[in-house]
DNA sequence: TTGTGTTTTACGACCTCC
DNA sequence: GGAGGTCGTAAAACACAA
């Protein structure tokens, strides 16, 4: 296996960094807005078995998330100041993002049925076709199929 | 096609809490 | 002392204008 260092550091040059498929996105985006934006240890090992990750990659993940987040609220507030200061100016337009966001997180829009995991049944805004029970057996089937399907 | 800016994984340093 | 937090950063992946 080819290696390389950088300052100290060594990882392997086929697997610098990994991208992470929709699903495993979606789900972890899922659980980052309808759980809890801090991970349990619980949680955290259920996620890494249902989404084939490592649990120091679901920390990671999540620690990322945060970081976006903040990086997010901090240029909002920026923006936020900077149209207050201009005259005539009262309107607030959503972003993209945050549009795209609303969006994602329908139960049915993020992504194809078929490729969609079943929300929480706890969830306040589950969306009824998600009410039914489904096994942690269920969605490594569905994301066995899924992988399949990429490769 | 390519140059450039942004986003996404992954890590180290350092800090806090139990 | 270990686990997990933030912060800053590296580098791959991606988006997109020119």
């Amino acid at each position: 296996m080819i290696t390389f260092s950088i300052i100290g550091k060594t990882r392997t040059k086929d697997k610098y960094r990994v991208v992470y498929s929709d699903v495993q996105r979606v789900e972890l985006e899922r659980e980052f807005h309808f759980h809890n934006k801090y991970i349990t240890i619980r949680r955290k090992a259920e996620l890494a078995i249902i989404l084939g990750l490592s649990e120091r990659q679901i920390k990671i993940w999540f620690q990322n998330r945060r970081a976006k987040e903040r990086k997010q609220l901090k240029k909002a507030a920026e923006e936020k100041s900077r149209n207050l200061n201009r005259p005539n100016n009262n309107h607030e337009i959503p972003s993209y993002e945050g549009m795209v966001n609303q969006h994602m997180m329908q139960p049915n829009n993020a992504l194809p049925a078929e490729q969609l995991l079943p929300a929480p049944a706890n969830h306040p805004i589950v969306h009824p076709s998600y009410s039914e029970n489904h096994h942690i057996s269920d969605r490594l089937m569905k994301l066995e199929m899924n992988d399949d399907q990429i490769g």
